[in-house]
RNA sequence: GGCGGCAUAGCCAAGUUGGUAAGGCAGAGGCCUGCAAAGCCUCCAUUCCCCGGUUCGAGUCCGGGUGCCGCCUCCA
């Protein structure tokens, strides 16, 4: 069965193919470092995390930029509120930004190319959009003339004619000196509030529009045609319509074969905002005490076209889950004897995860195929009849599934302190006086200092609540 | 006003081309255990927002409602 993928340019599911046999370019939009990246953004980032880990897992060579957002409206704004100069503040968040990538497993794109860092080419880029006349200039400032792409709107499937400009009521109608409103900025001219923000080019003294500079670090990285752009589903209007007609524009090529967008995500049912208090970012989760990997467990777990809502008792379910997976893999290294393997739970296991994933990355369904195999792998142990073997291959089955989801990883080994490790052998010499009353006494004080104390056959295990 | 998405057990959430409701968490009972924990077994949606229709058969298709959410110029 081919992958397949949800393309928003034909609201169908497509078998997936890139131009050039086995090897996939794909582009997605990141983050806007003037912040914290928040669970929603980090929900998005995690999709395409996914997305790439299992294109590779089914054998594709994949490229994947993405861009950094380091001059732009709110970034400048944050300059002046702070008097920070913008090089030293989106350094900041660029660092924050690839901590919290880290933090949750996500793996490194193979460019982060940053709007500062190619100014001339999108000067570049305007220069070709201006020679071919698809743009205009007052005061200095270069607009896209969007009568001159009739093809814009196939993406969003807005009919331009019925957009009632200005209904989301967030357009300052004095940002807006265009010929027509819909036409937007690709080169802004310098303006006193921009302070030390701006760069003198051929275009004038100003700085970039927002949406040239993904239509230009895109094309520069992965060529004027490539394989898959993702990004929040807010951005499918107008910021990856206004990409396409910028580049499309420019080349006479189609930009990109399929557009994949995920859904947003809300906090206890409720849309996030600054006046609810509820937007959170990983490092707020993580001062709360939670598992950052129980963060990418309950952001991932949920279908990416799927509207999700974040709940702290999701999260704890997450957690309780994580634990089990570990739990498991705890189990399966202790596996020393002969007996079956699970050749065929494994066979099963892969072949339905799989099949999950290539179909527009079934996260659920995939998810779904690991526990049952977790089930009778435990069984198979409870009857003390799997084998070292066995045990073995099911973890390799594991780290092969966790190459594509980042679910299934060893547990962090808990650096035990002696004084704990000595309460549990204070308990073992109790229990073995069949002093019972004082074992159970120790392991609630093991318990109310954050440690679980699990007797298995192989003696006593401690690991953190 | 326009466009789009979603409604499945207490919670989260899957359900290809219609064929008789995955999985996780929580909960109940049991096995195991000195007791626990972990694990395993059993139970937990005559039913998938509502009303019609097509069909031998619909969560899945069609029509009509209801509710929630998102986008409509720079929010992932």
């Amino acid at each position: 069965m081919p992958i397949r993928f949800f393309n928003t340019l034909s609201r169908t599911k497509e078998p997936f193919e890139p131009m050039e046999p086995g090897k996939v370019r794909m582009y997605t939009c990141g983050p806007t470092v003037y912040n914290y990246a928040h669970i929603g953004n980090l929900r998005t980032f995690l999709f395409e995390d996914l997305l790439r880990r299992h294109l590779k897992y089914r054998g594709f060579d994949v490229y994947h930029v993405m861009n950094l957002t380091d001059v732009e409206d709110k970034i400048i704004r944050a300059c002046k509120e702070t008097g920070e100069p913008l090089k030293s503040l989106t350094a900041k968040y660029v660092d924050a930004f690839f901590e919290d990538l880290d933090a949750l497993g996500v793996e490194r794109a193979e460019e982060y190319p940053a709007a500062t860092d190619h100014i001339p080419e999108m000067v570049e880029l305007i220069k070709t959009l201006r020679d071919r006349g698809h743009t205009y200039e007052i005061d200095g400032s270069i607009y896209f003339k969007l009568s001159t792409f009739p093809q814009y709107g196939a993406l969003s499937h807005f009919d331009m004619d019925q957009l009632q400009s200005g209904a989301s009521g967030r357009v300052d109608s004095d940002e807006y000196a265009t010929e027509d409103a819909r036409d937007f900025a690709l080169w802004k001219a310098y303006d006193e509030d921009d302070g030390a923000v701006f760069w003198e080019t051929e275009l004038g003294k100003g700085r970039p529009g927002w949406h040239i500079e993904c239509s230009c670090m895109s094309m520069k990285y992965l060529g004027e045609s490539f394989d898959i752009h993702c990004g929040g589903i807010d951005n499918m209007f107008p910021h990856h319509e206004n990409e396409i007609a910028q580049s499309e524009a420019a080349t006479g090529k189609q930009f990109v074969r399929y557009w994949l967008h995920s859904a947003h995500l809300s906090v206890e049912n409720k849309k996030m905002s600054k006046s609810l208090g509820n937007i959170y970012t990983l490092r707020d989760l993580v001062a709360m005490g939670h598992d950052p990997l129980a963060v990418r467990w309950a952001l991932i777990s949920t279908h990416y076209k799927q509207p999700s809502n974040f709940t702290f008792e999701g999260l704890e379910a997450a957690k309780v889950t994580l634990n089990r997976i570990r739990d498991f893999r705890i189990r399966l290294e202790g596996i020393r004897g002969e007996g079956s393997d699970l050749a065929e739970a494994i066979e099963t296991c892969e072949r339905e995860f799989g099949d999950a994933l290539d179909d527009d990355l079934n996260i659920s369904g995939a998810i779904a195929a690991v526990f049952e195999f977790v089930r009778e792998a435990n069984r198979l142990m409870d009857k003390d009849d799997l084998s070292q073997e066995g045990a073995r291959q099911a973890l390799a089955l594991l780290d092969r599934l966790n190459a594509v989801t980042g679910l299934f990883s060893p547990p962090l080994v808990d650096e035990v302190p002696q004084s704990i490790l000595d309460l549990v052998q204070e308990r073992q010499d109790a229990r073995r006086a069949k002093d019972f009353a004082r074992a159970d006494a120790i392991r609630e004080q093991l318990t109310s200092e954050g440690w679980v104390l699990e007797d298995t056959a192989d003696g006593p295990r401690v690991k953190r609540t």
